[in-house]
DNA sequence: ACCGATGTGCGAACGCCATTCACTCTAGGG
DNA sequence: CCCTAGAGTGAATGGCGTTCGCACATCGGT
């Protein structure tokens, strides 16, 4: 188990290091992006053998993963202060949401190393770790959510909304109505995709402004969210 | 200018050989990514030395540039046979919206490879290329989109509005209303972060199946686009 | 205070990669 | 027929992640 139990000399130390080869690695990143980090630059910054890096991470991938948790948690923080400096209501919701791509766009390899990983592998990224760190962001978008009155419906289909409620289960808000919980899932896909492609450079391509581009959309998931219950609504 | 006036012998051979590198090239980032692409790998799946590819190709980043044409060429024409088999009308805009995420989901590995180059550099990849080929499949789109009446007022602020027309005139459809081209844009955006979340595994965290999450997007979409103009809009 | 275990660092090595160079050979066109 | 341009090669360079064996430092227990 190696329980850490009077911290000796070496075990401090240790987390010290520990901590600037993931700063060192982080830079780079941030840099660079992902593509851009070397084990072998790490190691040469810190004037160290590049074998001695294995002393603390048993591969590049073991890094990389507490990097992405890192990031994950660097945004839900980011998401949290963007939240608590707004009262509680639409105002709220908005900031979260704007927060979420200021977040993105002022550090955008950390976000494309959260949310595209090396693609070709055949599996996640220490899940483990990682999972509980994408439920942190996700409930401040719930949190803000949750104080509007629920949503008008959202003609979700019966297994949907059962899947749904039960992902729901998951977050540390409790008692969410299905439709809330559907549009902070909303929320997340449209938004990720506006910043994706931003962060992708495709629209630049076109011309137009993304963060005007972005603006639109919020205003859309604002009124969707906001909008009294009894509204005809046709989908969303 | 070195024009293949009676494609000789050799020049034949040449293109052969071009289309073969191209070929072997993009197995490999089917079978396991982009980062999985070795030039070394190609050259020995062809019993070459590896220094012969660079007759065909001054780098690897040359021939991942003609990849990516290549996997645009094949999406917008998955979506051209997709609006083909359909009457025009919400049927056939249903269908493109759907054989987009049947394209991406047949080949995620070349979806990526379109959707999110390797993050760090500062530049696309050969955008005077690749950009004509994403036009084409945008234009699907919108042709779909253009066969419907007019979408409601989507309450574009004058700016955006602006942008998104002078975007417009690159498309091969003539004078489309502002609108049709910022649903179109919309309908991108939205499926294409729904997609993106999917392959890169962040959706299957949740449990909750992708494709119906998809398919409710979709009919919020299909909503959006064939409700008459008349009906007071909140935005969209 | 000593000793064995464990942690930490190093250099060398392996096998992979992209890319360059000098070189052959061969096919093609004038 | 020759000579040029194209196609292919092997070797080399410098990078990478990773492994191994060895040295040294530090630690806990005696």
């Amino acid at each position: 188990m190696t329980a850490v139990q009077h911290s000796s000399r070496r075990a401090q130390r240790r987390v010290e290091t520990v901590g600037e080869i993931k700063a060192r690695a982080m830079e780079q990143i941030t840099a660079g992006g992902v593509e851009q980090l070397s084990l072998n630059a790490v190691a040469r910054s810190m004037s160290m053998a590049p074998a001695a890096l294995y002393r603390y991470f048993p591969s590049k991938d073991a890094l990389l993963a507490d990097l992405v948790v890192e990031a994950y948690d660097s945004l839900a923080g980011a998401l949290e202060r963007a939240a608590a400096a707004e009262p509680p209501g639409a105002a709220r919701l908005a900031a979260v949401v704007r927060g979420y791509r200021t977040w993105a766009l002022g550090q955008p390899n950390a976000y494309l190393l959260v949310f595209q990983q090396p693609s070709g592998n055949g599996e996640q990224l220490a899940p483990e770790r990682t999972l509980p760190a994408a439920v942190r962001s996700m409930d401040v978008f719930l949190g803000a959510l949750a104080e509007l009155p629920p949503p008008g419906d959202l003609a979700l289909d019966a297994t949907l909304s059962q899947q749904i409620a039960r992902w729901g289960g998951r977050t540390r808000i409790p008692d969410l109505p299905v439709d809330t919980l559907a549009l902070g899932l909303v929320c997340w896909t449209r938004l990720h995709g506006l910043i994706s492609l931003e962060l992708n450079r495709h629209l630049a391509a076109t011309g137009i402004d993304p963060e005007r581009l972005y603006e639109h959309e919020v205003q859309a998931l604002l009124s969707l969210a906001t909008t009294d219950s009894n509204r005809p609504s046709v989908g969303f």
